[in-house]
DNA sequence: GGGCCGATTGTT
DNA sequence: ACAATCGGCCCG
C-alpha cells in the first residue's frame, strides 16, 4: 500500500544514471503545496542524460546552470526552457559526475509533458537542488511498486537534436497518462 | 553586449 | 510547419 513517508536512501540514486531511470518509473512524486495540499502520482515515463551525453547540459563541463547535475545524487535539477517552461530532473551518479533522469510524465495529467507538469504542481527554480530523499522538502520520491521488466517500453529521447539514436526514454506501457509525444511516437515504432 | 539555441507546447 | 518567449552560453 501507498506511504508517502517511504522514501530511498542516496545510494538508490547515486548508480549509474541508466539504472536508475528504468527503477524510477512507478516511484511515487510527491509535492507538498504552499498552502498545505500534498499531491502525488506514480511516474510513467522518464528520460536519460549523462556527462558524456551530447544532448546533456552538462556535456560540455560544469555551469551555473548544471552545477547541481554535478553534485550528489538524489537532488532535484530544475531547469527554465523556452522562456515558458520549467522540466524536472532527478540527479543520478557518484557526487563529482553529472547525470540525471527527467521526469516526463506522471500519472495524473493525460497528455501533458514535462512542462506542464512542473506547472500544475507549482514546480520551478526554487526546486533546483532541493532533497528528494526528505519528506521535510516540498518536493520528494516515495517507494512505489517495483515494475517487470515487461512492463516497461524504451525508445528515443522526446524533442533533442543531437544523440537521437540513444534509446534512453523508458515509459510504462500500460499507462493510459503518457504525453502526448509519447503517444505519437509509441504509436508509430 | 550580441546572437543563437533550446530535454516545450499550442496553434496554423 | 511555426510561433511564443527568455535565460544560458559562447564568442568577441
Amino acid at each position: 500500500m501507498l506511504d508517502l513517508t517511504k522514501v530511498y536512501s542516496q545510494n538508490f540514486f547515486s548508480r549509474p544514471t541508466l539504472a536508475v531511470a528504468p527503477e524510477l518509473l512507478g516511484t511515487i512524486l510527491c509535492r507538498k503545496l504552499p498552502d498545505g495540499t500534498i499531491l502525488h502520482a506514480p511516474i510513467v515515463e522518464v528520460e536519460a542524460y549523462t556527462q558524456d551525453d551530447p544532448a546533456c547540459h552538462a556535456a560540455k563541463g560544469l555551469t551555473k546552470r548544471c552545477e547541481v547535475m554535478f553534485g550528489p545524487a538524489g537532488y532535484a535539477y530544475v531547469y527554465f526552457i523556452y522562456g515558458m517552461y520549467h522540466c524536472l530532473n532527478v540527479v543520478t551518479e557518484a557526487n563529482g559526475v553529472a547525470g540525471a533522469v527527467l521526469i516526463r510524465a506522471i500519472g495524473t495529467k493525460g497528455g501533458e509533458g514535462p512542462g506542464k507538469l512542473c506547472r500544475h504542481w507549482q514546480i520551478s527554480s526554487i526546486h533546483n537542488g532541493t532533497n528528494l530523499m526528505a519528506t521535510e522538502s516540498d518536493l520528494w520520491i516515495a517507494k512505489g511498486h517495483k515494475l517487470l521488466a515487461s512492463e516497461i517500453g524504451i525508445s528515443p529521447r522526446i524533442g533533442i537534436s543531437k544523440a537521437q539514436e540513444r534509446m534512453w526514454r523508458f515509459f510504462i506501457k500500460s499507462n493510459q497518462y503518457l504525453s502526448l509525444k509519447e503517444k505519437r511516437s509509441t504509436k508509430t515504432q
